[in-house]
DNA sequence: AACCAGGCCAACCGCCCAATT
DNA sequence: CAATTGGGCGGTTGGCCTGGT
């Protein structure tokens, strides 16, 4: 891609690793004055980097909250799951991964995951092949198949609202144009589709029946903001293991329940 | 011991959106 | 309404590390 001109790029700011004297200025600095100003904070704190490599650099590695080690069993299945759900949206996948960066999950699933899958694949089709065709009904948490891709005829509630959540943006800063992701989501501005989105989701709301089904799946998971119809963006760290058991049907819902709240 | 290839991951890049001017 | 600014995102790079020869 080039790396041409950028703000860390003007005049003689570091670029390259950070040094543990520039992350005890940032680190001290984010303590005494919180995090935000990102462009000021630099010269304030006494940084010779742009604001931009200022918030990464906290963002990904200073926090006091960052999970460190090796991404676990419980964490890998779940990655996995909501990739199955989210496409690339790597910060809303951080979101329910309490403690980890978007940066590390990125890294990790384009270093162990998408190769592991990919051999999955590739011996699932095999398998497929041998049984003439024969398909499943239940989405096996492993089986990736990057759920906005598919014919996502297991459910269609789920995906036909997943269509309109490329463009709509909540606080993740809206999912990113740039290109792969608007494609993925079949997004461009249609607005036949939003149009029938919407209606689906007013008959949804009129009838409780998507509220009822809900409800009783994720009794006892602790999602916040659920209760209003209000997004969810982040999980309690005590709700993993009742996610990873969800399978067949019920994991159908959670699809259909994490679309509708990530409008 | 030296070299090489491949993997990992921190950091940078360009682009986008929302808020502000 | 247009331009600018600030913040955030996913994609990509490149240096370091490790294992194999």
């Amino acid at each position: 891609m080039g790396r041409t001109s950028s703000c860390c790029s003007k005049g003689g700011l570091h670029k390259g690793p950070w040094t543990a004297r520039e992350d005890a200025l940032l680190v001290n600095y984010i303590q005494q004055n919180g995090e935000g100003h990102w462009r000021a904070l630099p010269k304030k704190a006494g940084l010779l980097r742009c604001g931009k490599s200022c918030r990464l650099r906290w963002m990904n590695y200073l926090r006091p909250d960052i999970k460190r080690g090796n991404i676990t069993a419980d964490e890998d299945d779940l990655i996995i799951k909501l990739h199955s759900l989210l496409g690339n949206r790597w910060s809303l996948i951080a979101g329910r991964l309490p403690g980890r960066t978007d940066n590390e999950i990125k890294n990790y699933w384009n270093s162990h995951l998408s190769k592991r899958l990919a051999i999955t694949k590739d011996n699932a089709g095999e398998t497929k092949k041998e049984s003439n065709g024969e398909t499943s009904n239940t989405r096996k948490p492993t089986e990736v198949s990057s759920f906005c891709n598919d014919d996502n005829s297991s459910n269609g509630i789920g995906s036909e609202l997943l269509l309109s959540s490329g463009n709509q943006g909540g606080e993740d800063g809206g999912s990113r144009g740039g290109g792969g992701e608007t494609d993925q989501l079949g997004v461009n501005g249609d607005e036949e589709i939003i149009e029938k989105v919407k209606a689906g989701r007013e008959e949804l709301e009129e009838s409780g029946d998507f509220f009822d089904g809900c409800e009783g799946l994720y009794k006892g998971l602790s999602w916040n903001g659920s209760e209003n119809g209000e997004r969810v963006d982040e999980i309690e760290d005590d709700s993993y293991q009742q996610l990873l058991n969800l399978e067949g049907e019920d994991y159908i819902q959670l699809e259909s329940f994490i679309d509708y709240f990530l409008i």
